[in-house]
This record gives structure tokens, C-alpha cells and sequence, in this order.
DNA sequence: CACGGTAGTGTCACCCTGACGAGAAATTCG
DNA sequence: CGAATTTCTCGTCAGGGTGACACTACCGTG
């Protein structure tokens, strides 16, 4: 067998949306390369480890209980990086992976070296992890277009206003809270309502739903608003 | 630097569009494992090859001349596959690449241990190289979808049912040839039309478009016709 | 009780699409 | 040569989806 031989790590970009706002889990880093730089959370993969193995295990060890195989969240590969420069000790390939998480109250025991970011004040990350994070964030966006995984942002039970947070979150817009209630509450599938409802703050209250079993959006809901030519 | 190393291989799914079918490109193996076994072409990244060199080359060399940067023909990374027990002689990274080209005559000199099989002749291939095939071809089924690099299969000049037949090859439908017509014409930047005509064949001569700038397709040709509920 | 704020329903116009009809322009056949 | 056939292209029409927005329902607060 030819070919030189690469040590292989994953790097997870790991997005949740708090206040409106989308944040990324970062770590600080504390050996060279890029010692105090952030980077994002990552590992090597274990021998008998498969891919998801190893980043289901690295997302679990960094956002602390085992989140990795809940039915809430969302764990799906990116892409395989491996500029040879990419980093300095040698050739090391990195396998990006994206998870989605619902917004989770910080731990008890804070942690200095762990934590998470709000993209706007995100700058300046260790090795090639600015371009994996940017990807990340794209194929989160295009992924809330045609599919239902926007729940995967929020806890088990949340209200449409939630949902739709999410979507004004990661796509930087806004959305006209009738439209977008038409569009989910129609699509089968999307949102199982509970009949239960919030209250406590100011209006109406607003329904409970749980995720429902459809994965597609069919037809999609898109970002743009279909450029006019005209 | 912890962690065990790889052998970093990339493998490529070679897609084409002949006779109205979806063809794909394989090699037949000479060496063990699986020898005598058809696989995907690929190879052993390079020292100071990036994944894309490694793809473009293995391209290069599997396709005759140089395909592989041309304005003709797409190549895009499908995903990482790594699984502890993929390839029987260690670990073993694969980095998988979608390339889509025009229809090209057979070389001079025939190679038998390469050559274009259709996708639906295709049956026990090495190495876990079935999964990757049937993740690079749902990735061009959804790439039709929502950008224009269907043309990417058309040689440079080509009629609007060059291109629609593409469509209907690879997602095996069939589609109206005037609804066809009206979407990819009326969408700005799809088609630059070249004003002459193709003649020779029965019927009226269609017109000679070339590829436009165009590279999303807004909105989307959806596969599915919007599954009814009542 | 008035008022502001939020949730949800209803309406309307516009665009896109699927399902055709029909004409234009070539080849093929009698 | 003329008629039939094939294929390309333009048009028409009905129905679904979406943006824009009026309006009602229901909560808290002053």
C-alpha cells in the first residue's frame, strides 16, 4: 500500500440559537499550535472508531451529558479537510461535522477553556478552523431550507415563535410570523401539537408542539425571496 | 500528536449521461483485496496534495486528457468514509469525489480494466465503494435539483432536450418537454442561447444554447410533485 | 377597564407549475 | 411531389404556494 500516512481528527461545529442569536461552542486551546487561540472542539479518531463514532463521543465529552444520541440534536458530516499546511506538526486530515443543539443552561462548574460564542464575535480561530466553521454554518442554513431539522434547536416542546427564532437566527432575516405559522403548522408532519399551552409573558399563549416524524420540507421554504428579473 | 495514522485515499464517482442512461466509470482491480473486483477509481493523496489535487489528477489520469479543470464537467467532494474495517489491510480513509462529466467517445485504445458501465448493470463492488456510489449519485439526483450544473453533463453546445434528457436519466422520470422548456429558458443565466440550430434528425430543429452563469437554480426543480395529503 | 403585545385565522393578488392545445419546421414514406 | 410523422416552440388555463396584510383572540399591566 503507497501513500504517507495522515493522523485523522474530527473538529465539530457545534450551533445552538440563545437569545435570538447563533452561537458556536468553542475551546480554548492550551498546547501549540495556536496555544490561546480558540478552535473548535475536536479529537483524533480512536482505533475501531468510525467517524460519527468519534464525534458523537467529542461532542458528548464537550457539551457534557450524553446528548450525542438523543432524539434531540443533530449530528451530520460536513467534509474532509487536509490542505497539506493545514497544520503545522504534519499532515492531518480533519473530518468536520455539524450538531445541532437545543439552547442548554450553562453548566454548574463553569468552563474557562469551553465555551460558547456568539458568531458575530467570532474571529481569529486556530489552524483552518474559520473556513470549517463558515462551511458549517452554510450547510446549516441550506439545511433548515429542506428539511424540518430547525427543531433540532429547540427542547422537546417549544412554540412556533420558537421555531421561528431559529429560523431568523440562522438566516439573519426576518419572517412574518403568519406566513410562517401557515407553512409549518401545513406541512404534515412537521409539529405534533400538544394542546397545551405557554403562559406567563404578555399576548395570547402560544400553542406547545413536539417534532413531528416528517424530515423533508416539501416544497422547501427558501431564503431568497426569488430574485425579480423584471 | 495522539492518535493512530491513516493511509488517505481518494475515490472518485465518475457520472455521465449516454444514450440516455446514467453511467458510471469503474475500474476493474488488478491487485488484491478484491481482485478482479470492480471499484471507483481513485488513489493515494500525494505528500503536498490537497484533496481536490488528488481528485482533479486521479481524474486526469482515469479519463484521458486533461477533463479535469476544464469550464466542461463538475467536481465536488461527496464525504469522508472511514470505517475500522473498510479495508482489510489497516485503517484506511477514503475521501469521496462527485465528478460529472459530458459523454465522450471511447478512447483509441479500448482499456479493459476501465470503462463506463451503466448504473443499472452495476452489482458487488470492492470495498464499501457501493455506499459511496449510492451517496454520490442521490448527490447529483439533488444537485439537478436546485443548481444548473446539469449542463455540466451536455457538451458545450447542446439543445434543450440534450438537457432534459440528463434530467430524466439520472433521476429516471420523465418530464414534459414544454414545461421543461419554458422553466430552463425563462430562467436568467441558465442557457445563452446561440441562435443556430441542429439539423439532421427528424423534426424541427432545435436551438443551440451554451452554459450561462447562471449556477443556482431559483426556484427549485423539485423531483417530488409535491406529495398531496387530503 | 383601557391598552399594548403576542398568537392565530382569513383574505387577496401574484407567481409558478402541471396539463394540455396548437402551430412551425424539419424528415420519412407512399 | 405531397401527406404523414416527428420534434421544437409558443400559448392557454386551472390550481397550489407564498407574500402582504386586515382582523380577531387572549394575555399582562397601569
Amino acid at each position: 500500500m503507497r501513500g504517507n500516512l495522515f493522523a485523522v481528527g474530527v473538529d465539530l461545529v457545534v450551533l445552538t440559537v440563545r437569545d435570538d442569536e447563533l452561537y458556536v461552542l468553542l475551546v480554548r486551546r492550551t498546547e501549540k499550535p495556536f496555544a490561546d487561540s480558540w478552535g473548535l472542539p475536536g479529537g483524533f479518531v480512536a482505533p475501531d472508531e468510525d467517524l460519527p463514532d468519534t464525534a458523537a463521543r467529542e461532542l458528548s465529552a464537550q457539551t457534557g451529558a450524553g446528548t450525542a444520541g438523543r432524539v434531540s440534536g443533530h449530528l451530520e458530516q460536513i467534509a474532509g479537510y487536509a490542505a497539506p499546511d493545514r497544520d503545522p506538526r504534519g499532515r492531518v486530515l480533519s473530518v468536520a461535522f455539524l450538531a445541532l443543539l437545543p439552547d442548554m443552561p450553562d453548566p454548574d462548574q463553569p468552563d474557562v477553556v469551553s465555551g460558547w460564542h456568539p458568531m458575530a464575535d467570532v474571529t481569529d480561530l486556530a489552524f483552518d478552523h474559520a473556513q470549517i466553521l463558515a462551511d458549517g454554518v452554510e450547510r446549516a442554513r441550506v439545511t433548515l431550507e429542506y428539511t424540518t431539522l430547525a427543531a433540532a434547536f429547540c427542547p422537546p416542546e417549544f412554540t412556533v415563535t420558537d421555531l421561528r427564532r431559529v429560523y431568523e437566527a440562522v438566516w439573519r432575516t426576518e419572517i412574518d410570523p403568519r406566513n410562517f405559522s401557515r407553512k409549518v403548522t401545513s406541512t404534515p408532519g412537521f409539529l405534533v401539537p400538544t394542546h397545551r399551552h405557554v403562559t406567563g409573558g404578555p399576548g395570547r399563549p402560544a400553542q406547545l408542539f413536539r417534532r413531528g416524524p416528517a424530515t423533508r420540507l416539501h416544497p422547501a421554504m427558501l431564503r431568497e425571496p426569488a430574485v425579480r428579473v423584471g
